[in-house]
This record gives structure tokens, sequence and C-alpha cells, in this order.
DNA sequence: AGGTAGATGTTCT
DNA sequence: GAACATCTACCTA
């Protein structure tokens, strides 16, 4: 039967990034009521070379610094906006990008957004996934269960969802750590996990 | 299918 | 000035 609301999502933002990113595939996520399920996610830590937080804390990672189950909203390559979600106790400097989505609620702006029909490549990159939310600048630090943010969990009558992991994509450093988490199968991904090794 | 280049701006050395 | 947690368009097959 429908509820009301939703529970409290099982999630603990405080856990590991790696644990969180993995926790987040099939997730609902929703900016001002416009998003679907998350499909794809990388996570990053402190320790971490490939991470933005490496170096310390900066003007620009300063919500990666903070309380978890915030957002951590950056510019790249001067061009698009890429959501994190904040995780670890504040002062750690850990988080998750969100890479791809499954769109399910308000395809249409989405689409009006991109500029772009087809539903496969909406939300297929942490870039791509930016602009149909609307993301930018301002929503970095905001906490992720306020609006215009909602997380909605994984409805526990249906089956489990089926990670895959693999290597982070587009980093130079550590780029063999296999901390890319994603749905099986799912057409919706930004690349392919590749399970089976290239032919030759 | 796969490679390359260009866009565009902020951050940090 | 170099690097960059990217995307698109435009080549070549």
């Amino acid at each position: 039967m429908p509820r009301a609301s939703h529970p409290p999502l099982d999630l603990d933002f405080d856990a590991p990034s790696e644990v969180v990113a993995r926790a987040l595939i099939g997730v609902t996520l929703l900016v001002d009521g416009v998003g679907g399920r998350i499909v794809e996610t990388e996570a990053y830590d402190r320790d971490d070379p490939a991470s933005h937080t490496f170096g310390g804390p900066t003007p620009r990672n300063a919500a990666m610094f903070g309380p978890s189950g915030r957002a951590y909203v950056y510019r790249s390559y001067g061009i698009h906006w890429c959501l994190n979600v904040v995780c670890r106790e504040a002062g750690h400097g850990a988080g998750v990008l969100i890479r791809a989505i499954e769109p399910t609620m308000g395809i249409a702006r989405m689409q009006a957004r991109r500029g772009l029909d087809d539903l496969r490549l909406l939300c297929a990159g942490p870039g791509r996934v930016g602009q149909a939310l609307g993301i930018d600048g301002s929503f970095n630090g905001k906490a992720l269960d306020a609006p215009p943010f909602v997380l909605i969990p994984i409805d526990g009558e249906q089956p489990a969802v089926q990670v895959e992991v693999g290597p982070r994509i587009g980093i130079s450093k550590a780029a063999d750590v296999p901390w890319r988490f994603g749905e099986k199968g799912s057409r919706f991904l930004s690349k392919p996990f590749r399970t089976v090794p290239r032919a030759v």
C-alpha cells in the first residue's frame, strides 16, 4: 500500500566513501522533483591522489571537509557542474561523485535543460547529471536531506540491486583503484563496465 | 567504434 | 602557466 511519506534513508554518510558510493546505487535522487535512480557513482577520499581533498583544505573543497550528507559541487573543465555527497565525519574530506542517473521524474524538464531527447544520454555522466538536474555552484554545501533535494531509498520489496565495480574514469592518478560503482546492466551508465576482457 | 581536438573557467604551483 | 573527477563535434575506419 502507498505511503504518505518515505521512511528514513538507510544510509550512513559518516561511513567510508566507497561504502556510501555502493549504497547509493539504486537510490532515487531528485532536485526540485526532477531526477531519477542513481546508477553510477565514484568514491574519493582524503589520502587519495585523485581526490580534490588530497592536498588538504582549500576554498574550493571546503564543503568536502564539512559535515557529511551535504553537497560538494565543483566546476569541471570550466563548463560543467558536478555533484558529490560528502562522507565521513566533518574534517575528514571524503565524498561520492554522482556519475549517472536513470531518468524517472521530470524528464521533459531535463530534456529541455540538456537540449536533448535521448533518455540514455540525458544523465549519463557527471556533467550531464549536473546540467539535467539544474545543479550549479549555489548548491555547494547544501544538505541532501532537505529541499530542494530528495533522496528516496530503494524499495525493500524489490530484489536487491546488483552492483558492478571498476576503476574510476577520467583521472590520471590512482587510476587503478576500483572505486567506481554501477548498476549491473544499466543502459544509463556513462560507460559500460568491462567485466569481460576485450578481445585481441 | 574509436581517436582527437577544442571549448571554457577555476584552482593551485 | 599547467592541470583538470568533462562533453561534444568531427574526423577516420
